[in-house]
DNA sequence: AACGTTTTCCGAACGGCGTTCAGTTTTCAC
DNA sequence: GTGAAAACTGAACGCCGTTCGGAAAACGTT
């Protein structure tokens, strides 16, 4: 009975601190988001954290052993919350639309940078001043859901994409073992010329949104939305999933 | 005649203090580049650099007023480089051969960038910590080139790959007056369509190029390069350049 | 050849940064 | 209640960009 209340009491009083600490590292991580929304990644310091939690520079390294380690993290879930909100775009639209999906995807995508350029800047650029990233990647976790979502809306266009596509044949082998065994293992229907098509569209969409993002369109283009729909209108054609010349269904953009 | 010796003195010394001011100049940059291709953006530091050069930090400040202007000097000197270079390969294509002229521009760049990653930071990323670019961009010359220079390889595959394009219209009114004007005093024959089809092609190779650059592709891909080749692949012929399914004679790399 | 001005340069200083460390306070387990 | 562990403080170190007063050199003019 002792036994079992002291426990309980260890319990709760364990759960008492381990609370406090998620909570002050959720303070610490939720200033870092609110410094960086409104100075950009360079305002992100663990003294300026500090000064706005009102407590020593030097107390914040009981959360995080280092500041690239409290990079590290945001990026994280920086990035987490981007691939949800893809993700979620994506489910909207109904299964049996392949480019629907595609489009909303990467529409979510070019949104959210838009809407926040930092953690675009955070996620897909240098992070910060100084900061290494880790090896095996700053954030492993969101980045793989992020490929394994990709893939699987390129491998569902596959059969109507795969003759439209240049004769550059690929392998597994040409991906590192971990990708083409966890492709095969939650994707076991799709084939490597579709994982590299997936990259290629990567690329693609990303580099009108990094464009854009990093200053290099708006001097010359004040509106670039119409230009990703264009391509992104142009990418659903080269896949095979709308005829060329016809305006699609999952246009009302 | 004395007049006439006293004022080439004059000249004389006055170029002497100008060449002198330019010798310094040129070595505080040259030291800034050697730092960075140590040690990335970042090593790029005033005081680093007068460290190297044995004077005093502030010293410096007589030959630039702000560590800012002298990043904007050394992004206006690396993208100039990189256009030297990339317009240096299209022009080792023949003229009649738009397919490969275009292959060695994109070609050209990626070799670049994977020879100088920090130069591509530099030119196409967040430059450096704290950097803020000034109006107009920070190297609007060498951009203008690039663009022109772009806009002018697709608008030569422009007559095949106009009825390949999406049914988005455009019109000079969808870029900024200075680009539309710049363009039509220079290509007068380029119609508004081909400049947004540039940009487009811009972001698909830049995109690839950047995933690589800032490390989202080797975690998978140990080899980008058969990607990018066959996007470069995929890119001439949805321009009409080179029949689907064959090999086209601009190979060779 | 000498004078006055402009340019160049130095050294110290300010406030900011990440990080370390010795020491103190608080919290917790027993 | 006591000893250990965790949280926290304040001072310090070396880095950074930048400013400022003053010294030194180079320069144009007389």
């Amino acid at each position: 009975m002792q036994r079992c209340k002291v426990s309980s009491v260890i319990q709760q009083t364990q759960g008492r601190r381990a609370r406090l600490r998620a909570q002050t590292t959720a303070e610490i991580k939720a200033t870092a988001l609110r410094l960086m929304s409104e100075g950009g990644t360079d305002a992100i310091s663990l003294r300026a954290i500090a000064r706005e939690m009102d407590m020593s520079a030097s107390a914040v390294y009981s959360y995080f052993a280092t500041r690239d380690e409290l990079i590290t993290t945001l990026i994280n879930d920086v990035y987490s919350e981007l691939v949800d909100r893809v993700e979620a775009a994506r489910d909207a639209c109904p299964a049996d639309d392949p480019a629907a999906r595609l489009q909303a995807w990467w529409r979510a995508l070019r949104d959210w940078a838009l809407a926040e350029p930092d953690g675009f800047r955070l996620v897909y650029g240098d992070p910060v001043a100084g900061y290494v990233t880790p090896v095996g990647g700053p954030a492993p976790r969101p980045s793989k859901r992020a490929c394994l979502g990709l893939v699987e809306l390129v491998a569902a266009a596959w059969p109507q994409a795969a003759p439209r596509q240049p004769p550059v044949e690929f392998s597994w082998s040409d991906f590192t073992p971990e990708l083409a065994d966890e492709i095969r293992r939650h994707l076991p229907d799709v084939s490597p010329g579709a994982v590299a098509l997936a990259f290629r569209v990567w690329g693609r969409m990303y580099g009108l949104i990094g464009l854009e993002i990093y200053g290099h369109l708006r001097p010359s283009l004040p509106d670039p939305g119409a230009l990703y729909e264009a391509e992104l209108r142009d990418l659903v054609v080269s896949l095979g999933l709308v005829p060329p010349g016809q305006a699609d269904g999952a246009a009302g953009h």
